[in-house]
DNA sequence: CCTTACATGTAACAAGTTACATGATTAG
DNA sequence: CTAATCATGTAACTTGTTACATGTAAGG
């Protein structure tokens, strides 16, 4: 249900197709949600079945048509429904953890490569947060409520990242 | 894949019943891993079935046998494959995310008790982590390494969690 | 010459959820 | 009397992944 939403969100703010929201979910969606291309072009096609989009098709030459989505009532409807409805408690999947937990049976090596591994890839996240909030964040208390709050997600992306970068740090002196 | 892991490290420290997993994974194994009864059953019939685990059927007086799973030499060989091995990179969903990129079609009403009612959730999170700690690691430093890799996720999960409350008090500010 | 961008899709599979089903025992 | 515990399962469905398929144009 949530890919739905997410979709809703982006195309009520912005029509477009399902090759243009693959390239929101790259850019300024990244640290909110991910899909791969052929579930994104499902699943528009299934809330187009089901009245919550509009399709117009726009011929292009040489090339594939685009077909440009568009919210609906309905769509506008089913989001409200959802933006108001609180958010059920998440699953706990952690596999890493789950490595912890076989610690006699993980490898030292294979230990020491899965944590610095690790740490370079939140410390390049960290990073490209950094880079996001210069750019686009300078002065969030200029902006208004509504172009504020992507700002507060970029914050707690870096509290939890800050997170795990000390506690690899805590685990890598054993 | 990672159930099958996670299924495969429970088994090899101790063999068990379908039920006796699920009941693993609501109490010691809970921020590691979740998964429905038909999930693990339908699982650990599989493993079987590739020669990951062995099943001893136990009868029962008035009650449903009880088939008690452990692991091969072949699972093993599984599962030090899969400790070896570096996991990917876990996809991103944040649903409430999604909710902050539409934040002025977010009812105030409804961001208030969502937000409140998370803050409740993480605090009681916070409480259980606290009495697990006390109950079983009250001296991380007595114990083998192995025996406290355990403790390692928990205080990862201390830190994430502090992080979402400290977040949740900054947003409420608003 | 090779890769990337553009733009869509089918098909098969794996993973996870929800509903339904059985049936005795024990605790409140 | 009701709910929870024990213990397993089938079936239908949704969600997400991987592989395969097409075809042009621009840039290095």
């Amino acid at each position: 249900m949530s890919l739905r939403a997410v979709l809703l969100i982006t195309l009520q703010r912005d029509p477009g197709t399902g090759y243009d929201i693959l390239q929101r979910f790259k850019t300024g969606l990244a640290h909110v949600w991910q899909a791969s291309h052929q579930q994104i072009y499902r699943e528009l096609d299934k809330m187009r079945a089901a009245g919550l989009l509009d399709c117009e098709t726009v011929p292009q030459a040489e090339r594939p048509d685009r077909k440009v989505y568009c919210i609906t009532a309905s769509g506008r409807a089913e989001l409200d429904a959802w933006l108001a409805a609180p958010l059920g408690p998440s699953p706990v999947r952690q596999p890493l953890f789950a490595k912890f937990f076989a610690w006699d049976a993980w490898p030292a090596d294979a230990r020491q490569q899965e944590l610095t591994a690790l740490q370079a890839q939140l410390e390049e996240r960290m990073q490209a947060y950094a880079a996001i909030e210069k750019e686009w964040f300078s002065d969030p208390q200029g902006l208004t409520p509504d172009e504020r709050a992507p700002w507060h997600t970029l914050r707690l992306g870096q509290r939890l990242t800050e997170a795990w970068l000390a506690w690899i740090e805590e685990v890598l002196e054993e």
